[in-house]
DNA sequence: AACACTGGGTGTAATTGGTACACAATTGTA
DNA sequence: TACAATTGTGTACCAATTACACCCAGTGTT
């Protein structure tokens, strides 16, 4: 737990810089050894976990903000992030408010104000990040989706809906750019698939499917060094890839 | 324009009530004479048209806040109400803060912060709204889509973000329970199926697709008094069609 | 009363897309 | 060299979507 002059300071700074009453929490997913990933924080003063968040610059975009904190939480910037939803219940932080409410006024507890908290998700090359735990946690690390730990506040709530998100997305966008390394195999590609939505796919028609799409390009290397027939390697076709996100996979009406 | 004491009343009332920084806009869409309709309201002090928008009290939820909102304007409680983009540029709001910068310091006033709002649309009964104009407006009205006024701040943007949603909504969820009367005709619910997405449809296919979503009942009635053959009336099914809101009319994969 | 006109109800063939398979090819290992 | 495992490709089948044709009912005209 932090002492009462660490808070007052850290509140007093906050005061300073951000806006009140806005909050940013941030689902980060990556994808390694054919298993899911989040990125999450222990919290120093309390048991449990929760997403990497922070707060919004007085004079500085939303989006800017969610980039700027995952870019200090990871180091990566530039990556594929996308608000989901808001959550604006108003007692979603209540736990911190119970914990510090003897300690230091309400008012001069920026932790403890309301906040609304805008969700973003973000699909990251996980070795590219490197998770890096603010003042406020002793850890931060990549958890698997099948291994999740207890979560803080709502983010449970943050985190199931991002995975909804996630999982609608997939079936009018294309998804894998940003989580892929620049070559990849196709039976890669697809355990991606598999692990998003959480259940099997046919090989051959997810192939098929997913050529048809036009946003792959087959080299003519192939993965060697597996105990089996080499896979052909493929890249993602940056231009059609750009495209498709716009335009969707399917027309619908 | 407001007088000095005016907008000094509002803004301490304001900042007694609301959350600062954080706001509420409304697209709110209906439907009359095979025509989509938006609410509007055209400013007293400012020569624009805005859309329906208002603040978060202390201490309550967003989605209430929303729906008071729209109660206000509207007169009608329990709408289909979704929230659907955060809108959160720094300078959203210029055109208010250089208006009164002369007359109130900004701290004082409420309404030149800065403010980051919430996207909801809505859909609602054209006849069931009561359109009513708050205090900084003359006039609150529908305006058909084909022919909008001039907006104020950010609104466009607000406005065709959301009709882009509701044009993608359109093709995995059930739309018109809360646009259309309680009975109505085939081809008034296509009218209105066209008139969203902006293009014709396949007289024949719309009704074979709309009837095999399950969604709809055949009333024995038919809407006599038109100078051709009498079409038959359909209500919406209404367990069903919560359900297909829940699920999805596509499944995607 | 017969007729044309218009809009509504229903059916059917052609096409497309998705699903479920079978089989051949390649690689490392026994 | 045979084998197991995995990848590449093809094909038959079913479901959904599309495109189009035909008939029916109500109104106004001749």
């Amino acid at each position: 737990m932090l002492t009462k002059e660490e808070l007052e300071e850290y509140s007093a700074e906050a005061i300073e810089i951000y806006l009140d009453h806005i909050s940013i929490d941030c689902v980060v997913f990556g994808f390694h050894e054919g298993q899911m990933k989040v990125l999450m924080l222990k919290s120093k003063n309390e048991d449990g976990w929760q997403l990497p968040g922070g707060f919004v610059q007085k004079r500085e975009p939303i989006d800017v903000a969610a980039n700027r904190i995952l870019a200090t939480r990871t180091g990566i910037d530039e990556v594929f992030l996308q608000q989901f939803h808001v959550f604006g219940a108003p007692d979603r932080n209540r736990q911190h408010n119970e914990m510090y409410a003897d300690m230091v006024a309400k008012e001069k507890n920026f932790f403890a104000h309301r906040f609304i908290s805008i969700g973003y998700y973000a699909l990251v090359d996980f070795f590219d990040a490197i998770p890096t735990p603010d003042e406020f946690s002793e850890i931060c690390t990549w958890r698997d989706l099948n291994d999740l730990p207890p979560f803080l506040l709502d983010h449970e709530l943050i985190f199931t809906t991002a995975l909804d998100t996630l999982r609608l997305q997939l079936s009018y966008q294309p998804i894998g750019y940003n989580l892929m390394p620049k070559e990849f195999t196709m039976p890669e590609l697809q355990k991606l698939y598999e692990t998003i939505l959480g259940k099997k796919l046919d090989r051959r028609n997810f192939q098929r499917r997913m050529l048809g799409f036009g946003i792959l390009n087959k080299l003519p290397q192939t993965r060697k060094g597996g105990a089996h027939k080499a896979p052909y390697l493929y890249s993602f076709d940056l231009e059609n890839y750009q495209a498709a996100l716009k335009e969707g996979l399917k027309s619908g009406w």
